[in-house]
DNA sequence: ACCTGAACACCGTTCAAGT
DNA sequence: ACCTGAACACCGTTCAAGT
């Protein structure tokens, strides 16, 4: 939960560190303004850096995403050990699947770097989401074992669609001028897909 | 299906004629080898014409991208009419899901662009999207008639969710280094949600 | 009426020069 | 070891000048 977590195994000098931090911090403002398409540019300057210091911490965007996510990330994985010993693993699942999809919406395009970077051990965001991707199995497993799901999916598969329909319940509804009504589509167009699994 | 169908009242000048067609041919390439977000300056020069004719054409991207899709939307339309004389809705359903999902999926970025425009009358995508929607709409009532289908669904959320699952299943695989293999996912997850509405 | 292309503001990324 | 910021190649968009 401290960005001890994804700090490099040796310390790191007072100025790297402190640099790293607002780097972090200022990026979170950023994508929850913009987007994960936000000016790398703009962030930098906002923490007070060069461009060349925020390459050096985090040589592509994937890295800063997944830097300014661990927090949320670490969250989940502790709501996943819960949820293994819920006993009605048919609800855990529902949980589970939402709570995932909430988290791929926490900024506006974050699914589509999401979904792209699955098994891309390449991309730090991609490593990382690999255990959510084998938490959703575990939790799956479960709730099959217990027959309140029948269908043969595979992990992977469940995570995407999770993350297609966090993407579906984001796109923006940009109607004609009006403010776009912030309707939360996402346990509806769930609770679709989970009828189908039952 | 020829270029008359998108074009304005009254006749065009012949160069313009000729450069519109240009800029519409070679958008269609640019699009195929570069998904949606391909430069619209690189598409005015292999189309020999300047970005400012390129803007006064098309102001701006959904425009270019509604007259590069008009056949392909026209097709589909066709298709449309066949299916809803259909005996099986149900299979009918089927049929006209997964076409919307291909032709959502005739370049990388698109289901974005479609899904995002959908109800919006400014942009010339989502006005042409919306006799799509009505067919889906028609196409589901029916196979409900039939009770092919027994779910409570949305034209629109049906809409959204072929979208959504064309995304999911065109999001390209850029494991490590391997070139990705073309697998076809998209009948399996549409399989998915076609369970949960039955 | 339509086209041209220079011009502007922006962005991601790199790298030589500093401390 | 780390930071700086100029520099490069690019992009979308506009608009005065042409024909």
């Amino acid at each position: 939960m401290s960005i001890e977590a994804a700090a490099p195994t040796r310390p790191m000098r007072a100025d790297a560190r402190r640099n790293y931090e607002a780097i972090v911090r200022v990026a979170g403002d950023a994508f929850a303004e913009h987007g994960t398409q936000a000016s790398l540019d703009d962030i930098a300057c906002r923490a007070g850096v060069g461009p060349g210091t925020l390459y050096r911490h985090f040589p592509n965007r994937d890295c800063l995403l997944e830097a300014a996510l661990v927090e949320s990330r670490l969250a989940l994985n502790e709501l996943a050990e819960q949820l293994l010993a819920d006993d009605d693993a048919g609800a855990a699942l529902d949980t589970w699947l939402l709570a995932l999809a909430r988290h791929a919406n926490t900024w506006d395009g974050l699914p589509d770097s999401i979904v792209q970077s699955i098994n891309n051990k390449q991309s730090p965001l991609g490593a990382s989401c690999s255990t959510l991707v084998d938490a959703t199995g575990r939790l799956f497993d479960r709730a099959r074992e217990q027959s309140a799901v029948t269908a043969d999916v595979s992990a992977r598969d469940l995570f995407v669609m999770a993350g297609s329909l966090a993407w579906a319940a984001s796109r923006p509804r940009r109607d004609t001028g009006a403010r776009a009504e912030a309707s939360d589509d996402l346990p509806r167009l769930l609770g679709l897909l989970m009828r189908g699994l039952r």
